[in-house]
RNA sequence: GCCCGGGUGGCGCAACUGGUGGACGCGGAGGGCUUAAACCCCUCUGGCCCCUCGGGGCUGUGUGGGUUCGACUCCCACCCCGGGCACCA
């Protein structure tokens, strides 16, 4: 081939041609390339203002676009090929958007506190931070590898002290505000103190134990009143105190089996004194933008689940030890009330529990017991029991125990019974509820089970028989109402709406009730017994208030320790408080301070915040990482994050990560973005604009006949069979993990193949959003496209280019621009695995067209700018052996000539009764009628059509001919 | 039970607002290169059947119906898989 034996065309082994690309190349390149991008910082983001702003010039009339994943944390074990699918698809599309003429933020930082590293430090000693650092370190460098386009100016760590002394003063605002509900935002407390002491407005309800006026409170009184509108403030109230990890839980974090979500460890609720967030005065909020945001369907309804909002009434049912408040979404069905059910908590319980049963109480009421106080003792004691055990095994049978006491219900004076049974949550509503077992089937079956009337004030269809006891179920439907008038009002007759409104109304006009919402969204615990998290700005004075830490004595830095774990206890020890670690640095514990009346001794508060703090506004410190007098200028955050239009909520352009932070992390987030928003910190009113969840990756897992898991990769395939050491295993697929023994790690694939194909691999296998199997054994299909795009535009031999500087021809033109049409459309819904089968496309042609070099510059180079958002160093490096020195970064993405988009001639199918029979090649943009000629002109068709009747044509210019016959 | 997704070749997946189903890739078959093999390149590849070897027919997108000249796409009912919630009054 070459004559001149200047240099030999193959490798060492005399096989491979010399300049081929193979896994050393790639690898050469990728790392080179990595280098002068970091370099060059090919990828900052100018910032409008301040430090980050050089080059905001070149950038100042593009639009912007701030792309953004969920961070990692930095677990020692590393990454996994499946964490890398987000990171990759965010940064094929902020590339394509670079070269679309965006100004483009991207970065990625690290949520470090947490539980592993903490733990780690229990058993060894090591402090977390020496943990953190070191594990930052591999997984930075492994995602280095990757060749990620980030600004890496920004990419923070949560347990840095220059962010979490932000952290900790972003809770001082929003413990330094309350909730206004007239004006439905927050406000700093100053203001509330001031309208208190002018007069102007009087203490929220439940915040004045005492109800004494203003004027008449002490000061220590005052500040009670006070911090108890607080949106963060301490309560002694039922947590999930978890003892096998010494810790208090969220709510969130506690399974629906009353487990820790972490470790499963039992919970239990009891009262302890802990910070809290009060994220319910946001429930509407929260709610209601959700219908803003571009988020998929099943995610929105995750968090309207959660904060479960319900419009309802509340009725007050008197009784001799005063009245009892339920709530209930069926105001109109009241005249059915045949019961009352109190939560086994609820504290009106021992209020009205009675003296002795009644002669004649009928036994299934009693559960044997001597009398109801006793009843009711072991009904609780067993009801505590349950949520210890399974209590998915107890089923949905109704249990429960009358109080011996009665109520009357308000709309015609019967006296009804009142139970208590563990079907009813305290934690829900007000912990009561009106029975009504004509139309709830939980009440239904309590009443079955115990013998209570059934009541129908709503009519059923007219197939359901007159006399309730007949029924096989509660009736839960629309109905017009019956048997549901007093002397004051009728329901009768009334659909159910009208009914509800009517009967809510004569509620509150007898001071009997009165229409309410309520949410399934508690507020939100936010102490940790924990060593390795956020300290508090908070310090407790002579009067154990808390006292918040002025912000230039920010931040308070973690104190060195010497055992970093929170005393844990028996797993079912319910009674032990718990003991953080901090308060082993005795010498950090007592502090001395000047606030304003000279210096004293304060104790600090010993608790860390939760794991989630970081995560609700790291978003935010991306924009403005090194600012030391905000959080972020708040010029910069517009320029990133504010709305784009009236009515938009503002936010990242683009969030891409897991659904299992549904809940958690996206609604704390919301929530302390909507507080900074209220207190004028921010111009977005919600962190993320846009949210896509990609898929996972999930690798085959192999067990043995016991069921044990086998390390994957020794598993071998044979005669449609999988073995391991010479046994028989079964596969699945899973969460690529230590636990399945299936790791397969983007190391092995990147020193197999390259970053590039390892990119170029995860978004050929499906959508962004959609989960896929690995298979390595595929892995090869996508390294073979960039052999074959290389082999097109260099010589393999000599790696001399081989492209001809000669106009395309119009057939490579007109496939060139049909591919860039199809790219850019993949690009930018995020379906990366149709942009790769274009361009696999259009290269598979030039390889056919010119299979020995020669292939137009005017087609090679916009398919290697096509190529250089999936595999940028490839892309890179063959734009700069084609004659380009800059990088191509931000040079335009190809942009498809619509006048080529379309050809000549059109093949046209040709149906029979709606049948494909033939095909007819035309020229493009027939009339109807000419393509009707066509057609039949056709000598297939006429064959087709000989001796039939045609009834109807359908004639679709361009696309179809469809003969009706018969 | 309720709420979201999703069922297309042996496998991963394509198919614009109803208009040529299976793009692209893996795997498989055949061929080329090679002393040979690997690499690489080319051709074929949903199933069944017929064939005069040019090709032709039938069938096919979870199941059963429906709308339509025409349905992977729209409507109704159902089955299966994945995820979430689950006594929330």
């Amino acid at each position: 081939m070459r004559d001149d034996g200047s240099e030999p065309k193959t490798d060492r082994d005399g096989l491979i041609p010399r300049h081929r690309y193979t896994a050393d190349l790639a690898a050469r390149i990728e790392l080179a390339w990595q280098d002068r991008w970091e370099r060059d910082g090919t990828f900052h983001a100018p910032n409008p203002t301040g430090p980050l702003a050089d080059g905001f010039d070149e950038v100042a009339d593009q639009p912007k676009l701030y792309v953004l994943d969920m961070f990692p944390y930095p677990s020692g074990a590393g990454l996994h090929v499946g964490h890398p699918l987000g990171y990759i698809g965010t940064d094929v599309f902020a590339r394509y958007k670079r070269m679309t003429g965006h100004n483009v933020m991207h970065t990625l930082g690290y949520d470090a506190f947490g539980l592993p590293a903490e733990q780690y430090a229990v058993q060894t000693g090591t402090h977390p931070r020496v943990t953190t650092e070191a594990n930052i370190a591999i997984i930075g460098a492994q995602l280095r590898r990757l060749g990620l386009a980030h600004d890496d100016r920004r990419g923070v760590a949560t347990t840095d002290v220059a962010f979490y002394r932000w952290t900790q003063w972003i809770f001082l605002q929003i413990h330094g505000s309350w909730y206004d509900a007239v004006a439905d935002r927050a406000r700093p407390i100053a203001e509330l103190e001031a309208a208190l002491a002018a007069g102007e407005r009087e203490p929220d309800p439940g915040t004045n134990p005492s109800g004494a006026a203003w004027t008449d409170l002490d000061p220590i009184e005052r500040r009670r009143v006070v911090d108890a509108h607080r949106l963060a403030y301490l309560q002694e109230a039922p947590v999930n105190w978890c003892p096998g990890l010494g810790t208090v839980l969220s709510n969130e974090e506690v399974t629906a089996d009353g487990r820790s979500e972490r470790g499963n460890f039992p919970v239990f609720r009891r009262p302890l004194k802990q910070w809290m967030m009060r994220i319910t005065a946001y429930a509407d909020r929260l709610l209601a933008d959700l219908d803003h945001l571009e988020w998929t369907e099943s995610l929105k309804n995750m968090q309207r689940h959660w904060i479960g909002r319900s419009e309802g009434a509340e009725v007050r049912f008197s009784t001799e030890s005063g009245p009892i408040t339920v709530f209930t979404t069926r105001p109109d069905t009241l005249f059915g009330a045949t019961y009352l059910v109190l939560a086994p908590e609820h504290p009106l319980v021992d209020e009205l529990v009675g003296a002795a049963w009644a002669a004649g109480v009928d036994s299934r009421w009693t559960a044997g017991a001597a009398a109801p106080a006793e009843a009711v003792a072991a009904y609780r004691a067993q009801a505590a029991r349950k949520s210890e055990v399974d209590s998915q095994s107890e089923g949905r049978a109704k249990t429960g125990v009358f109080l011996g006491a009665y109520a009357t219900n308000p709309v015609n004076g019967e006296p009804i019974p009142v139970f208590v049974a563990d079907y009813v949550l305290m934690g829900y509503g007000t912990g009561a509820i009106m029975a009504v077992p004509a139309h709830d089937q939980r009440d239904f079956d309590f009443a079955r089970a115990f013998g209570l009337p059934v009541t129908a004030v709503v009519a059923p269809p007219t197939d359901w028989p007159a006399d309730t006891s007949a029924w096989k179920g509660a009736w839960t439907g629309e109905g017009v109402g019956l048997d549901s008038a007093n002397d004051e009002v009728s329901l009768d007759g009334l659909a159910v709406p009208a009914a509800k409104t009517a009967i809510t109304a004569w509620l509150a006009e007898r001071g009997a009730g009165q229409g309410t919402v309520t949410y399934k969204l508690r507020d939100w615990l936010f102490s940790r017994q924990r060593y390795w998290g956020e300290p508090f700005p908070i310090v407790f004075d002579e009067h154990d208030l808390p006292v918040a830490v002025p912000e230039h004595e920010l931040p308070v830095l973690l104190p060195e320790v010497d055992d970093y774990s929170p005393r844990t206890f028996a797993i079912d020890d319910n009674t032990s408080d718990p003991e953080p670690p901090l308060g082993r640095a005795e010498d950090w514990v007592e502090v001395t301070l000047d606030l304003g009346d000279g210096p004293k001794v304060y104790r600090r508060e010993l608790n860390t915040m939760p794991n989630w703090a970081g995560s609700c506004w790291y978003e935010l410190r991306y924009l403005d990482p090194t600012n030391e007098n905000a959080f972020v200028d708040p010029a910069i955050e517009r320029y990133w994050m504010g709305p784009q239009h009236d009515g938009d909520t503002g936010g990242v352009d683009l969030y891409v990560g897991g659904v299992e932070h549904a809940v958690l992390h996206l609604l704390y987030a919301r929530f302390w973005h909507k507080v900074l928003f209220d207190l004028g910190h921010l111009s977005s009113r919600e962190p993320f604009r846009r949210l896509v969840n990609q898929g996972y990756i999930q690798a085959p897992a192999y067990a043995d006949d016991r069921g044990f898991y086998v390390e994957a990769s020794e598993v071998v395939a044979r005669d449609g069979g999988w073995f391991h050491d010479g046994q028989t295993v079964t596969r699945e697929f899973g969460k690529i993990g230590k636990s399945l023994k299936n790791m397969i790690t983007p190391d092995d694939l990147i020193a197999e193949f390259g970053a590039d194909t390892l990119r170029l691999y995860e978004m050929f296998t499906g959508p962004l959003d959609q989960s896929r199997p690995w298979e390595t054994k595929a892995v090869v299909g996508v390294f073979r496209l960039l052999q074959r795009i290389w082999r097109n535009v260099l010589d393999e031999d000599t790696g001399a280019v081989r492209v001809a500087d000669v106009p395309a021809d119009p057939d490579t033109l007109r496939t060139l621009h049909r591919a860039i049409a199809a790219v850019r459309d993949g690009m930018e819904t995020l379906r990366f695995n149709t942009s790769i089968a274009r361009i696999t496309e259009l290269n598979n042609h030039l390889t056919l067209r010119f299979p020995d070099g020669g292939a137009p510059r005017d087609a090679v180079e916009p398919m290697v700018l096509m190529l250089a958002p999936l595999a940028p160093h490839t892309a890179e490096e063959l734009w700069q052996r084609l004659g380009h020195p800059e990088s191509l970064t931000r040079e335009p993405f190809p942009e498809a000539d619509p006048a080529l988009l379309i050809d000549d001639t059109v093949e046209i199918p040709v149906q029979i009764n709606g049948k494909v029979k033939t095909r007819i090649t035309v020229p493009v943009g027939l009339t109807v009628t000419d393509l009707e000629a066509a057609a039949r002109a056709d000598v297939k068709v006429i064959g087709l059509l000989d001796g039939q009747t045609v009834r109807k044509v359908i004639a679709v210019p361009d696309k179809l001919i469809s003969f009706v016959v018969g």
